[in-house]
DNA sequence: TAGGACGGTAAA
DNA sequence: TTACCGTCCTAA
């Protein structure tokens, strides 16, 4: 008899042990269906010793698997790699699983349609429509209507002539194939040293074997360009290249930029796929006609028949780490990956990481260098507003001599970008009679007023309201004040002073799908924007050689906050979006708004003096013993009744085992005490880098027991401390 | 006594 | 996670 250890898609669940008919023929890694009490769940077959299960069951008491997929299996180096980041980050396996197999809808085939044609049978009983039929129809297949209309018959002649089977049913694939991108369509032209470094990674990609590179280069220096040519070589050997991008809203520049040097657009992978497109592309990666895909995290997990390069755009970048189900950091797994399937991986940013320049200086990455800007474009000279000594107007937030940039740069017909990280029009609203501030029913946050949409919003839960007329408290009537500049208040602000200016809102709130992010690059580049205001959307990926200003309009934003990344953080965003101004041939000046001019962080900046800024932040990280010197994990209790957040959270503090290197601090409420409706205690874990910290956690919360409706979710290598 | 809400538990 | 099966309670 023959049994398999089957991983289901259930994350309650371990691996559970099945039947296999005689019939059936599986192997690791087959995409089987199973029985699971009354009902029917998909999984993947497993290797025992991979996966123990509990208990071992008797043969007796094993059911039969029900039927095995017609695809090809999850293969071994991707099996490896959802055990690893199960372990790694304290998920159940089930859970990564799930975001291999992320299209459920795949699994039952692509899109079909029935068509007919005939069988050459000839009709006992032919009738002058069915000889007709017959006649006219011949070799064709088509859909019943069709072939209707060809033989000029009505629909129920075709249909007779199915029954008595003078025409059959095909089924047939309509899902059209992913266009083969061509290496040789547009081959750049790169400098010396871009080519120099291209090369390199080409040879990465024929060797065939793991190699972790950091390609480090200012914004503007081509990386894009340098790495499509590893592209090239992977698809010239006929592999596989996953590139991974931040957000989505980066993704319509990257088409573009890849369209004109292949041919043809690459294969997407994001949350905005429909159904339909998502099954095609699984497939197509699954079957390996989907040569090069670009995706937001989830991509990573997707199983591809032959990867032969992982590219992360854009590698320093927070939103990789995922914050809610299995929290995984993408950029990290994807090395994780690239060593299991002993493929290259390029890690692209012009302000890469600690944690990944650190990597490098052990000597476990590579370090490719792109010095300079390419061609004739400079680096934007960078230069101070000190708010102290040049402040706005009240109730305005840019300094006049940000204005008086902005209306040079508009009168020579250049574009100007302002960079504000907060949306909606102003961050709190409060009531000047009796003080009352609006904040959200489910988190400890406050209501954000959107102008835009007419209404506050919570920017944790989603949480709308629409603006009330009067003070729910005091019933004062139009004593309501708006508090602090959102983007939407400084896009007002610059209708006031630049009224011919033509402006645009980029945020999440306007960009929310590629579709819209397409929009906004064709009318940046057919002139259609004089000014864009936007959040962190703005900061990366675009390439307009118009436009010449950028302005920072609060860069100690980021500072506040006892965050471990904030400084590093503050850094690569205005480094980033300073990177946007004078692309082109046009030099490109970049004004930065501070309180605190003297910060490290800004002083950096000014003098372009990287290199000693991130010399003093990795020196005292290693003196903290933060991240990548020693690590951390949140351990973040939830419910929706507080006091039962607060015990659960106080027995795991107290059960906190003793091991050397480690220490547990709180619990305390978590920096957001209530999220969703639900109230949240936070314990933090700190450990030596050596330490398997994971075991420890695995083994300290394994022994305890909580209550239903309590969740203990662990964060481990947390980003936001929040 | 039927039926609904709730909590516990098994699922191979 | 979902389904099911007890227990307890209420309405009829």
């Amino acid at each position: 008899m023959s049994r398999a250890r089957v991983l289901l898609l259930n994350s309650a669940l371990g691996p559970l042990d099945y039947r296999v008919p005689r019939e059936m023929q599986v192997a690791p890694g087959s995409i089987v269906l199973a029985p699971l009490g009354p009902r029917q769940i998909a999984g993947v077959v497993w290797e025992a010793e991979h996966m123990p299960s509990d208990a071992e069951v008797g043969d007796n008491r094993l059911r039969n698997l029900v039927a095995a997929y017609e695809l090809p299996p999850i293969a071994a180096p991707l099996r490896r790699l959802i055990e690893w980041t199960a372990a790694y980050y304290l998920s159940p396996p089930a859970a990564v699983l799930r975001m291999a197999l992320s299209s459920a809808s795949a699994l039952d085939g692509g899109r079909t349609v029935i068509e007919y044609r005939a069988t050459g049978r000839v009709p006992e009983r032919l009738t002058p429509q069915r000889a007709q039929a017959l006649e006219r129809i011949g070799e064709r297949q088509g859909l019943v209507r069709e072939l209707a209309a060809i033989a000029d018959v009505s629909d129920a002649v075709i249909r007779g002539l199915v029954k008595i089977d003078a025409i059959e049913a095909v089924e047939i694939a309509v899902d059209d194939p992913f266009p083969l991108p061509d290496p040789s369509f547009g081959p750049p032209a790169l400098s010396p040293i871009q080519r120099e470094v291209a090369e390199t990674i080409v040879a990465a990609v024929r060797a065939r074997k793991f190699d972790p590179m950091l390609l480090d280069g200012v914004t503007g220096s081509g990386k894009t360009e340098v790495y499509f040519e590893g592209i090239a070589a992977a698809i010239e050997a006929g592999r596989q290249t996953l590139v991974l991008l931040p957000e989505i809203a980066l993704t319509e520049p990257f088409l573009k930029r890849f369209a004109a040097r292949f041919g043809h657009l690459p294969v997407a992978w994001h949350s905005d796929l429909r159904q339909s497109q998502r099954r095609r592309a699984w497939r197509a990666v699954a079957s390996g006609e989907a040569k090069v895909v670009v995706g937001a995290r989830s991509a990573l997990f997707l199983p591809y028949a032959d990867l032969g390069l992982i590219v992360v755009d854009e590698a320093h970048e927070t939103s990789f780490k995922q914050e809610d189900g299995v929290m995984y950091h993408a950029r990290d797994v994807a090395v994780m990956r690239g060593s299991f399937e002993q493929v290259p991986v390029v890690l692209a940013s012009a302000t890469p990481a600690i944690e990944t320049r650190q990597m490098v200086e052990i000597g476990r990455y590579r370090e490719l260098k792109l010095p300079g800007r390419y061609g004739v474009a400079q680096m934007p000279a960078i230069a101070i507003v000190d708010l102290t000594l040049d402040p706005p107007p009240k109730q305005r937030w840019l300094a006049p001599s940000l204005v008086t940039a902005l209306q040079e740069t508009l009168e020579r017909g250049e574009q100007s970008l302002l960079f504000l990280n907060r949306r909606g029009y102003a961050p709190l609203t409060l009531c000047r009679h009796c003080g009352h501030r609006f904040r959200c029913p489910n988190c400890t946050a406050w209501m954000v007023e959107h102008r835009l949409t007419a209404r506050l919003a919570c920017h944790h839960c989603g949480h709308v309201m629409p603006p009330p007329a009067a003070c729910p408290e005091c019933h004062e009537e139009d004593s309501l004040v708006a508090c602090g500049p959102g983007v939407e208040r400084i896009a007002d602000e610059v209708a006031a002073l630049l009224p011919d200016a033509r402006a645009a809102i980029i945020t999440s709130d306007t960009i929310w799908s590629p579709a819209k992010a397409a929009e906004f690059v064709n009318r940046m580049e057919a002139g259609d924007i004089d000014v864009v205001i936007g959040t962190q959307l703005v900061t990366k990926g675009y390439h307009f050689p118009n436009l010449t200003l950028v302005g920072v309009v609060d860069a100690d934003l980021g500072l506040s906050g006892g965050d471990l990344r904030a400084a590093e953080r503050s850094f690569q965003q205005i480094a980033q979006v300073a990177g946007r101004a004078g692309r082109g041939t046009k030099p490109g000046r970049v004004l930065v708004q501070t309180r605190e001019p003297g910060a490290p962080v800004i002083q950096a900046l000014v003098t372009s003096d990287a290199e000693s800024f991130y010399h003093a932040e990795t020196e005292s990280r290693r003196e903290a013993g933060a991240p990548p010197f020693g690590r951390y994990a949140a351990i973040i209790v939830s419910s929706e009744k507080l006091d039962e957040a607060v015990d659960t959270a106080r027995l795991i503090g107290h059960s906190a085992p003793e091991v050397e290197g480690m220490m547990v601090f709180g619990p305390a409420p978590a920096p957001l005490a209530m999220l969703r409706g639900r109230h949240r205690q936070r314990l933090l874990v700190h450990a030596r880098r050596a330490l398997d910290v994971q075991d420890v956690i695995r083994g300290w919360l394994g022994g305890l027991e909580w209550k239903r409706g309590v969740r203990v979710a662990v964060d481990v290598d947390p980003y936001s401390f929040l």
